[in-house]
DNA sequence: GTCAATAGAATGTCATGACATACTCACTTG
DNA sequence: CAAGTGAGTATGTCATGACATTCTATTGAC
């Protein structure tokens, strides 16, 4: 079975991921179907004018995107179309935006205060050390969808309530020079209470959905920490799990 | 800053796999703190003789468990202590094993019964086509966590209810030759039905953690679509997100 | 027919060598 | 002082070459 995708060395796109893309777009166009046996590495890099690790490090991607399967000994086929989509670091207002949804937010407060211990844990602050904290609502297309309650460290500089109420909370630390690298996240369930109810403008005692995350920084340090409540009926988190 | 790791070229372990391993004791001893820079990429390959392919691809897995930070020009620096988490593709059973906890299993239902439209939809089948058809209820240490509805394809081969009955679902599917790959899944909120209040011996309107999934197999297959329903005060999901 | 050994196939690992590109800093010029 | 340029640094990409390990199928012996 002979490789039809297009290889361009002057292209200033690195190799392996034109034939990263190309992989992806035969198996999303069908040429590729579910179960295809594919040659051998070598023979392929061959097909392809590529030395084996550059053909090979191209695989070692779509075997992690979970587009093919690899088993010593025996060969490489294909799985796809079902392709994993990895977790990002990102705020809500980004992710809305992305989905095509005009996403407003209000701030309800907007403060410094003694972090609670909880928090000052996570934050990596001594219990009762002054925090940034703020309440926000989130709503799409007019429709609140998310309270959001979120603590951060006043060692990383100023942030304003006129500033949070034009731009999100993820880009004005960006502004201030963090660097995000990841976050721990825990997403549950629970009941609103009456505050969340009338935010969310739902009956208090419904279910909503619970994600509470602390972000740190390139540094390691930890740089927000938040409690978010979503209305249930508009919102869930989606994720691929792989199979190692 | 001298690399101080034990890399034996006798050990059956790859040498990259020792590389990866010694980086994140030595972070998680403290030896390598967040924010130290490392030496160059060429520097680190001689001072533990290897060649720098060999160190390379032990960094780009440290880099994407998040370990360590890459910036082309500069330099190299570690992050950790905060590891990410690679999310799984494994059974609830499995991870509540893993857990330390002693998790029970009580078939509620079973049997082949026609799909509803959005199961068939999920598994690939023609609408109202038979599949297996299974609820569990799942507890631990004696205390009801989970009920767990999930449908699977008659094609793969036979399950019976005494199987289920001694084995986790997914174990049962592996013995059919089915080599899961990964799974899609959604994590939300919702309030317990007075069925699944009973089940878990909660109050009717309580507020439940919601899991869907749809797993496929190695040749692309859906090989089980499944509603999972939690006692939010005693599970929930945790994630690791990272920025790119 | 069953079992063990062997050969072939293919992935996994590792090395040497070289060039390209992005980033930072210092110096020069306006 | 600010902006631009060039050099140095380090990661990113790519190639050739070789050996190790795992898997499967075939063959031979019992």
């Amino acid at each position: 079975m002979a490789l039809n995708l297009k290889i361009s060395k002057d292209s200033p796109v690195p190799l392996y991921h034109q034939v990263v893309q190309g992989f992806e777009d035969a198996v999303n166009a069908g040429e590729l179907p579910p179960g295809t046996k594919l040659e051998n590495e070598i023979e392929l890099a061959r097909q392809l004018g590529l030395s084996r690790p550059t053909m090979r490090k191209a695989m070692d991607e779509l075997v992690r995107a979970g587009l093919l399967v690899r088993k010593r000994g025996v060969g490489t086929q294909v799985v796809a179309p079902s392709v994993r989509r990895p977790l990002q670091l990102s705020s809500l207002h980004d992710d809305l935006a992305k989905s095509g949804s005009r996403p407003t937010t209000k701030v309800l407060e907007f403060g410094t205060a003694p972090a609670p211990a909880e928090v000052a844990g996570h934050l990596g602050l001594a219990a009762g050390a002054d925090a940034y904290h703020m309440i926000r609502l989130r709503s799409v297309d007019g429709k609140p969808l998310a309270v959001m309650e979120n603590w951060v460290p006043l060692a990383f500089g100023t942030l304003t309530e006129e500033e949070l109420a034009e731009r999100g909370l993820y880009d004005l630390l960006r502004g201030l020079g963090i660097n995000f690298h990841l976050a721990h996240q825990r997403v549950g369930a629970a009941l609103a209470t009456r505050y969340q109810a009338d935010l969310l403008e739902m009956e208090p005692r419904e279910a909503v959905v619970t994600m509470e995350r602390t972000a740190t920084d390139d540094q390691g340090r930890p740089v927000e920490t938040g409690h978010h409540v979503y209305a249930a009926d508009l919102y869930s988190f989606e994720m691929t799990l792989m199979q190692h």
